[in-house]
DNA sequence: CGTGGTCCTGCAAAGGTTTGCAGTGAAGTA
DNA sequence: TACTTCACTGCAAACCTTTGCAGGACCACG
């Protein structure tokens, strides 16, 4: 990690000289509210006018401040995006997909990280209050009380954690997890284990409910072993501990920890699927080019995301905060429509899977292929805010 | 990618009373500037008073206002980071790097995606500016004048590209990719294409002209094809053309892009490392879990997050915007030292590449095993305001 | 010529905080 | 006792913008 530095200069261009909206009124000859107008409500000011305050503030290079303007308006056109682990590639594509719905929406999103860190998460809670509109929260691993404390300073989306009375979009890891258990079931493995992931994630108990179920349905004996650090290294680190364990099939909490543990069973000299089966969750895109590819039930991410920022966005609307009639305020009598959407999952059967110990040997490779057994039809993209529950 | 509705309730609680500075001084019988005091230089207010004060503000769970705190000091605590594409692998060990280098400062940061895209680019710089202290632009795709431009309207740190001027931080990969070819010429390759990335990309040219002088230099004829977009799919569009290119080794733009081209070569049916041997660039954590593992130039992506975070606190500390006294300003006479650090690299050989054509067959295994052959002595660390050029 | 209307612009307050300055009372000193 | 010093607190301006209100110019109509 060795550095060279290649050169050092001193200079003094460029030390930014703020420019206001008070000069472009000085240079144009007119006041600053009708600058103000010029860029906020340019209908309202004289053509002629108009395009000179434009072109002084051109020439000037001047920007609306954001900060002074969200003071006042009290919206700041910005979006938080909290997210446990930027590393997990499961969350790429629900940052964009987010990004892009909110950029539609003239929006921008601030991603930040918190290192699966419950402080940090509450921290950057406060430190995007201010600044932003709304934050998404996702994957949470702070307290639903905490939570909710904290929606009361910025209105909160949460993304893969039920929270009542908060606006929540879910993936059904529950579907998930049964189906998964079922088609190992199905392949002929009896014993299976269960990687857990973090103590305090959502996702994870959910997972481990109705795996658990699914496996005393299937007569299948289910061993949980964890909790684990949702990573390649916490997969590869429990590698010894399966392989003692005894199982032929393993569900783990995500696709990295499952790469991970694939990865230390074959330096065991273990091999994935002849000797043990591996099942992970969220189908990021490594999952594909790995060897062998593996057998994952796919979250949408993207659909996720972009939900997300729907709700947000919904229901911040409706309050605009920093209302201008202030005093006693709109504290009261303000009500907030607050749906949770369930997201539905689809297990993809690729290479990491094969027949178990209980395997009919007669027919080895009639196990299901293609998208999971349960694929209840899309019932349409309901409206967040509608307040009515659609079944399906 | 169904999805259902769970439940939708409506409530009236918790619609953010936003509770101000004032209230804390109605509530704690003081002036407003006694809470503010009370905060931000606790020493100057009476420890009675200061502890009824806190009672008061934990009781109403009165948080400051960081925007107007930020619209009247200047300086927001904020650091922006703008990223080419967060998908990227090779991005997320630099922005943790940077996090955690920032919370050493009592600074957060916030991350924003591009997409690839020059315009979005622009855009969130001026989205940020006045939200933040200072921004780093992380392998940006726009052109130099237009980035010195924007680092009029808030301090630039940029990383992977050379803009003079202003504080860069730089990986050598040069060197790496000089590194590369030496290590394929010394396989026994002779006919090396290389894979091209991004047109705007600083890190593409100066591979391209160090890859083409080692190239010349070792008696190998390079190839070069491109311009390809940074990512898997970008890599394994180009295996058919590869292939029909008759070279016996690639080096490419990237891991991911290499990544895919092995995957697209396999698909072809041409193995690697037997018939064609592949090199990428970046050593992310994916090039140790792909078969067959990928011979790659590791670059110091951490380093390179801390540093550009120190570069930047250290010019911005020097000159805080916004200063009090305003009028004409400070804007001139004030000097901003640039310095720019060139953080170095190395090549990491594993299983992707084999003897070539040309090898010698008595030793085929003697090829440069470990670090690549040029490591100078680690200059250590100096710091990017000295000034002092550092030789090595 | 008076009235009403439209269009445009300026005025000033507001948003939540920080901070230089001045004022208060008490303690310390001569 | 008178004067200085000190610790603390209040006052008000400032940061940059938005926006309700009101005023001025101008036109058309009766």
């Amino acid at each position: 990690m060795g550095h060279t530095c290649v050169t050092a200069t001193t200079s003094d261009e460029g030390a930014a000289v703020p420019v206001t909206i008070r000069d472009v009124a000085r240079a144009s000859g007119v006041h600053i509210s009708t600058v103000s107008r010029t860029f906020s409500a340019p209908h309202l000011v004289n053509p002629e006018t108009r395009v000179r305050v434009l072109a002084c503030a051109e020439d000037l290079g001047y920007r609306p401040n954001r900060a002074a303007r969200a003071l006042i308006t009290g919206r700041t056109h910005n979006i938080g995006l909290i997210i446990a682990d930027i590393a997990n590639p499961f969350f790429p594509p629900l940052i964009k997909a987010a990004e892009s719905q909110a950029r539609h929406r003239d929006y921008h999103v601030f991603v930040a990280d918190t290192n699966e860190d419950p402080t940090a998460e509450e921290e950057l809670v406060h430190a995007l209050a201010k600044q932003v509109d709304g934050v998404l929260l996702c994957s949470p691993r702070m307290s639903n009380s905490l939570i909710e404390q904290l929606s009361r300073e910025v209105p909160l989306v949460v993304v893969n954690r039920q929270v009542t009375g908060l606006p929540c979009v879910l993936m059904d890891v529950g579907q998930g997890a049964r189906s998964a258990i079922e088609h190992l079931v199905g392949l002929g493995h009896r014993g299976i284990a269960l990687l857990g992931g973090p103590r305090s994630s959502w996702t994870n108990r959910e997972m481990r409910r109705a795996a658990g179920a699914a496996a005393r349905a299937g007569g299948a004996e289910l061993t949980i072993l964890g909790p684990n650090a949702p990573t390649e290294v916490g997969g590869s680190a429990v590698a010894e501990q399966v392989r003692r364990s005894g199982v032929s099939a393993v569900l783990a909490y995500n696709d990295l920890m499952a790469i991970g543990l694939i990865e230390g069973l074959d330096a065991l000299g273990v091999r994935v699927p002849q000797e043990v089966s591996v099942v992970g969750v969220d189908d990021i895109t490594l999952s594909r080019l790995t060897r062998p590819k593996l057998t994952t039930v796919a979250t949408p991410t993207g659909a996720a995301g972009r939900t997300a920022v729907d709700m947000l966005l919904q229901q911040d609307i409706e309050s605009p905060r920093g209302a201008r009639g202030s005093g006693a305020g709109t504290a009261l009598g303000v009500r907030r429509t607050t749906a949770q959407v369930m997201l539905q999952t689809d297990l993809v059967i690729r290479d990491s899977t094969g027949p178990g110990p209980y395997a009919r040997p007669a027919r080895p490779l009639a196990a299901p292929r293609g998208p999971g057994p349960h694929c209840p039809a899309d019932p349409g993209i309901p409206t967040a805010a509608t307040g009515d529950a659609v079944a399906s």
